[in-house]
DNA sequence: TCCGGTCATTGAAAGGTTTCAAGAGTCAGG
DNA sequence: CCTGACTCTTGAAACCTTTCAATGACCGGA
């Protein structure tokens, strides 16, 4: 492994001059400059990083904890993410936790144990101890898509209850008055925070909480929105929901699979919203009814956040809210 | 920042002590052991792994960098990728090219001077000159989902060829003589085999060249999917093929969208047949026919290479091919 | 009492980079 | 010919951890 000090040897200079010609070349005279860019070419010399951290203290890498790579949404927050980072100079390397709180706090203590500048995260467990701890500990951390507790750390979200709300109020107007909440686990507050906009929803409209049935899934996948369509399926006709508000687009997108697989027309016999409005909700068997978040704005603006508090001693906390908002689409169009 | 020393100092020990508490507890009696640990508590140590990895020479992660975060079928190879690395008791870091050679260049050099233990990557340009030189200077790289040259890398690739042989062999079994391809940019490997599969399914059919005309794409988006759709929805009727096959679903997935919105019917007046066969591929409008590639193996399989390289001195390069699988939905089923 | 053997701990060296004060060399001005 | 200013280069220290040979303490056996 060749080190600077390999190339100073070739190159007839000190190991300083070496290092001046990667960090500060201005400083070096021309012809010196040359021949150790041609020695570090001729011995394949590559920096070590690791050396280089230990020296000035920080890297140069964000990183973002997602919940689920499979779920489109959090990657196209990622995109937006990375945009960012590009254009701040930093790379971006993305985790996933697969919506494992181990697999999480693995991905913490390896990020702050590399001293990343910053750790942006969707977490499984927003009350994590470690989580609380890092910033003390001098990594900064954004919280996505969650709201924080305002103490430690910055966060960038969308309102989920009143995204809810928006969701539920839609189908008590068009005339639906038995609605069925699928999702979970109970845990994410995403789910919690959904059904709870729904719920306000109903008592709004003077309707009584007996109407929001829940069907609790075990992820957000689309699996799991197959299995909830079977069971919508197999109940009888006068107990049956006749709509359904998912707490995100894949459950929605494999609950409208079941139920067409199953026979039962939507979104005459079930109108279904989902949650996230991700590129392949329009595209679905009947377009779906979805409720947008601003998942770029979401992106960009936590990669700010995260790059101010690195970099400005003053930075403030901040907790950042965005409005969703409901797209209309068959799945919910009476007599489509 | 707490290191070590301040670690021993409170425990009263001395650093080396720490170190063995550390990597090797069981070399350290249990009440100096606690003592020890109960310090690195109180202090909030954090272990240095700029420090560690300097001295020991390598790190504990590998990374994927892949080609398009928000393409489904490249999270699913992630997935396993992740699932296989745990288990290895390595961190996975995920970066995106997003499709852009120079910022694959720039990942590639960050990691390279990480010193990660390996490199997975779906590269823009499978023949970039730092692709081949990071073997030589001891970064083990497998190529996903293309086929490397067999000199420095191992990879991990499904038949394209193959795959474009079945699709289009598909097409022409039920009727269709006038075949679109869409796909793009055609510096992408992966478009350039599926469509020469494409073309050699039609000569081995005796028809001619002629009967495939190809719709550049700039990407492979849904975007650029839906794009495609309005050229085609635009053609007069005589000249319009009656088939499209997609270099891949989310191209595929546009199109289909663009043309039901046009007014194209789909078998009817349009077969489309997608490649990847993603999730979302049969939740689509028309349930999409598709090449169904097996990602999770993909995956799995490419992380067991590129540990074994890792690890293993006696190692030897292989080209592990896979077939792919031709799924018929009702994109492609005659008056449905 | 001395010896050999364990077991636990120590101290120093090494790993590759950056930084910075200091040194060497050059040149113009007096 | 000397001085001062300037540019370029140097050498040593520092960053934090791991490793390993060596030390010290202790115990049982002779």
């Amino acid at each position: 492994m060749v080190s600077v000090k390999d190339v100073a040897v070739a190159a007839g200079v000190s190991l300083g001059t070496v290092s001046n010609v990667l960090n500060r070349p201005d400083r070096v005279s021309v012809p010196t400059r040359h021949r150790v860019q041609q020695a570090m070419r001729d011995l394949g010399f590559v920096r070590n990083e690791s050396a280089r951290q230990l020296r000035v203290g920080r890297s140069s890498t964000v990183a973002y904890v997602m919940l689920d790579v499979s779920n489109p949404f959090f990657t196209d927050v990622a995109a937006a993410v990375e945009t960012a980072a590009e254009a701040a100079g930093l790379s971006l390397f993305i985790c996933s936790s697969g919506q494992s709180a181990e697999r999480e706090q693995a991905y913490l203590s390896r990020l702050e144990e590399q001293r990343v500048q910053g750790i942006l995260i969707t977490p499984v467990d927003p009350a994590s101890p470690l989580l609380a701890d890092l910033p003390a500990r001098g990594t900064p951390v954004v919280i996505v898509d969650r709201t924080g507790d305002g103490e430690s750390h910055c966060s960038v979200a969308v309102d989920d209850k009143l995204g809810g709300h928006l969701a539920t109020e839609h189908l008590i107007e068009i005339g639906h008055r038995q609605i069925a909440f699928v999702g979970g686990p109970e845990r994410l507050g995403q789910v919690r925070d959904r059904r709870a906009g729904a719920m306000s929803a109903l008592s709004d409209a003077g309707l009584g909480e007996e109407r929001l049935s829940t069907l609790v899934t075990d992820a957000l996948t689309v699996a799991e929105g197959r299995n909830a369509g079977q069971r919508i399926a197999g109940m009888p006709r006068a107990s049956r929901p006749t709509a359904a508000f998912c707490a995100n687009d894949l459950v929605a997108l494999g609950l409208l699979q079941a139920c067409l697989a199953l026979g039962l027309r939507v979104p005459d016999d079930l109108a279904i919203v989902g949650y996230d409005d991700i590129e392949f909700a329009a595209a679905a068997a009947v377009p779906l009814t979805s409720v947008r978040q601003p998942r770029r704005d979401l992106g960009h603006r936590a990669a700010e956040l995260l790059l101010d508090e690195a970099s400005n001693p003053a930075h403030v906390h901040q907790q950042v809210q965005f409005n969703p908002e409901l797209v209309a689409r068959a799945s919910t169009r009476r007599g489509s």
